[in-house]
DNA sequence: CCACATTAGTTTACCCCCTATACCAATTCA
DNA sequence: TGAATTGGTATAGGGGGTAAACTAATGTGG
């Protein structure tokens, strides 16, 4: 079990590094100074689902609603969302990425494949194959604990 | 090529949901109601280190010194820290942990361990040593990236 | 059919994190 | 000795988050 409790503590470290990475601006990646890691995952959503309502985008992001509202906003006044009109229930409101929105996620998506794949350079082929066996059983267990709030 | 990027993306995703389900409060671990995931990072390397100056620990943390200024207070103020006198230059001040700074230091180490195990549960023998094999190469890269700002 | 409860979203107040800037005090340097 | 540098603090402003109050629309039960 020793081996287990070595392999939870780097887990630890390494996320929350990996973590800070991410959010750290500037330093050659200019589209972070533009965009949140958080705003990037709302519109990532939106590009792969298509137009969504704040509330289903709060269960997906597993954040309050009013974090979503503000979170839109800001997307808003960016230009990189925009709301469409729904039929139906005239509560819920439907929001979908826009071009704009399109280019700064793709322009993200890259600058986060540059900064993360040096990490994996030295990693041998088999050792690839056992991590992403890991980390998909690893995520799976992850959204069933999201599951239980 | 492709592996990699599969890895690439669930590395990325997984510690994006790690870093989240760690800043979770409440549900069940009531000690991150009290103290946040940063101001354990300074209480650990307080603990691990002895008594260090705020602009040490601003270098060790990566972070703006400002910053760790203003955990200090708040570390301070919950008596979990106290300034210690020092000789020599009197610009420079030191900090070490307190006895309640070391317990609260413990409950939020269990409780981030009970709360992770659980990922690994399934994950198998050979695989764990794979993992770890994996992470503290991750690790160092990780750490070379943050020297080189 | 209407009053009451519920639901979706926004707003506000308050917390955390961070950076950059201005500022003070001590130290070093020219 | 006067000027530049270094260590630390405080403030402003922009991220993140929650909870609670509030509006508007939809359901539901008498």
């Amino acid at each position: 079990m020793d081996k287990l409790k070595e392999a939870i503590d780097l887990f630890n470290e390494v996320s929350f590094m990996a973590t800070e990475l991410f959010h750290k601006k500037g330093s050659a990646y200019d589209v972070f100074k533009e965009v949140s890691p958080q705003q990037v995952g709302l519109i990532k959503i939106l590009s792969l689902y298509g137009a969504s309502s704040p509330g289903h985008l709060a269960i997906v992001q597993q954040v309050h609603k009013s974090a979503i509202s503000n979170r839109l906003k800001k997307l808003h006044e960016k230009g990189w969302v925009e709301w469409v009109d729904s039929e139906g229930d005239k509560r819920t409101k439907l929001v979908q990425i826009t071009e704009d929105g399109e280019e700064i996620l793709k322009q993200a998506e890259e600058a986060i494949y540059d900064r993360f794949c040096g990490l994996f350079e030295h990693i041998k082929d088999e050792d690839v194959e056992a991590f992403i066996r890991i980390f998909t059983d690893v995520k799976e267990q992850l959204k069933k604990g999201e599951r239980e709030d």
